[in-house]
RNA sequence: GCAUCGGUGCCCGAGCGGACGAAGGGAGCGGCCUGCAAAGCCGUCUAUCGCGGGUUCGAAUCCCGCCCGAUGCUCCA
């Protein structure tokens, strides 16, 4: 049974599915006035994992992760830079989507675009106009009555009379909306902005009316899971509740938030800053590592991130590489399928994950499979220690982590038997090969070798650092010596 | 101010009434292995679980008070 925490009712509860065997999730995806930073890969980050977990566990997963195109922000963002709205939103759609693939996060099966859905939001707000849940302000916009859902506030846990005090407290409010709570459906365009025909006035929508309208146009009524970042709760996933309802649609079955980056103790924010982007920590490092790095900590809890973060997390994915090169340089062996120790992690994760995607427990559980395996190793347990290679990549895997990304170079394996044995790692796991590049270092190592044979181990030594000079590393095996590339 | 969440070893960070004699990762140190490295293994630093009360046969876990921090109430992932 998989479990969640519903912010909704503040209880970790079980994932129940509209339709049994398939689960439907919406998140909230970005609004593209601005690069990538830490906070947008957590979130990415998150409902990958969640996905990719929900898969693993045999379910048949479609999620659908908007990007938002039209807004106040993009707006102004087109104005200082003198140019359109659409390039500033292409421009940084395409950036978003380019660092989440770099980062691993898989595409969502629809990434649609807030632009291409406004007929549908039109009607929608028609049809909350028409149930008298809405009203119009000649020149200013189509507002949704918040009196009129008495269930407002339940989801940020407020009651609107408490929310109603801090209202307009920074924001000036419009004196003609009848409670300074009601948001804007719709806003009439000003001179120069980007602006659709509707019933009303020519305008754009309203940020939350956009989430619904996409949200329910491509799962349906009654969607298993909705999901951003916790930042979201409040407005607007509250408003996009509040639409839907009062519309009549029955809306997220469950909802799920993931909580903020900090940096410095801070959350992080340009006006703090501390801002980080994406493409600031994938320039330093494997994005494995930041990944690692969000599976460490539970997707609940607040988290700190900096270099030492990254650091650490860096030298785990180095931990879990070597064990795929040792197993590697091994070559082919008939390995078991399952082992008492393979079997053991394989349920320990599924209980972590189970268990409102406890990733920092999954991960745990990895470690010590791969701890197990090179245990195994050192004891010549060959088939054991490739049972364990194979667990730990499928489970690391369920978690969006490949191992052996780096070339490994082992003429053990070089010469291993074809392809298709029982022992031969699966797809995300390291494959060997020299490319025509690396005969050169092949031949090198060779000789290192043939002087060690020799007992020559100052020749051994001086190949062994000019190899280093040349960003190659060696580690002697049983089965021979291995090499790979560090930069 | 109101609300929510949190304070666990040198660092990050799980656990959330009994299997805790507190996971996992990182850093340091010692040892084993290795011609030497690298990789690996073992050990260690390494835990009065923010402070003070209480409930309980039993509390890191529940309750009360206090201190500290972050977040939300505002565009925000």
């Amino acid at each position: 049974m998989i479990r969640l925490y519903d912010t909704l009712s503040r209880k970790v509860v079980e994932l129940r599915l509209r339709t049994p065997g398939e689960v439907s999730i919406y998140v909230c995806g970005p609004t593209v006035y601005d690069v990538p930073h830490l906070g947008h890969a957590r979130t990415a980050l998150t409902y990958d994992v969640l996905c990719r977990y929900l898969r693993w566990r045999g379910l048949a997963v479609r999620v659908v992760s908007n990007i938002t195109d039209v807004d106040d922000n993009i707006i102004a963002r087109a104005a200082e830079a003198g140019s359109t709205e659409e390039q500033v939103a292409a421009r940084f759609t395409e950036i978003y989507v380019n660092e989440m693939t770099a980062l691993g996060v898989a595409e969502p099966d629809e990434r649609p675009h807030a632009t291409g859905y406004i007929s549908e939001m039109i009607e929608f707000v028609q049809e909350l106009l028409d149930r008298g849940v809405a009203y119009v302000i000649d020149g200013a916009g189509v507002y949704f009555d918040v009196d009129r859902y008495p269930d407002y506030g339940r989801l940020p846990h407020r009651r609107p009379d408490e929310l109603r005090d801090s209202a307009g407290a920074r924001v000036a409010v419009d004196e003609r909306k009848r409670d300074p709570l009601d948001f804007a459906l719709w806003k009439a365009a000003k001179p120069g902005e980007p602006d659709w025909e509707s019933p009303w006035m020519s305008g754009r929508p309203g940020w939350h009316i956009e989430c619904v309208a996409m949200s329910l146009g491509l799962l349906g009524d009654g969607f298993d899971l909705h999901g951003g970042g916790s930042d979201l709760i409040f407005p607007h996933h509250e408003n996009e509740r509040a639409e839907a309802e009062a519309a009549g649609h029955r809306f997220a079955g469950l909802w799920m938030h993931s909580a903020m980056v900090n940096v410095g103790g801070e959350k992080m924010a340009k006006s703090a800053g501390n801002f980080r982007t994406l493409a600031d920590v994938l320039a330093l490092h494997d994005p494995r590592s930041l990944r690692l790095a969000m599976l460490q900590a539970h997707y609940r809890s607040t988290m700190e991130i900096d270099e030492s973060v990254l650091a650490g997390a860096a030298a785990g994915i180095g931990r879990l590489d070597a064990f795929a090169r040792r197993v590697g340089a091994i070559g082919a062996v008939d390995a078991p399928a399952r082992t008492e120790d393979t079997d053991a992690a394989r349920g320990a994760f599924a209980e972590a994950m189970d268990n409102d995607m406890g990733t920092p427990g999954a991960v745990g559980v990895v470690f010590e499979l791969l701890r197990k395996g090179n245990v195994a190793l050192d004891r010549g347990e060959t088939g054991a220690a490739a049972a364990a290679l194979d667990t730990v990549c499928e489970l690391g895997g369920a978690l969006g982590l490949r191992l052996g990304a780096a070339a490994v170079h082992a003429e053990a394996t070089l010469e291993a038997s074809p392809a298709g044995t029982p022992s031969e790692a699966p797809a995300p796991c390291p494959s060997s090969g020299a490319g025509a590049a690396d005969e050169g270092i092949q031949q090198r190592v060779d000789e290192r070798q043939a002087a060690r044979s020799a007992r020559d181990y100052a020749t051994a030594d001086r190949i062994r650092a000019g190899l280093a000079d040349d960003g190659v590393e060696l580690e002697d095996t049983p089965t021979g010596t291995i090499w790979r590339r560090v930069r």
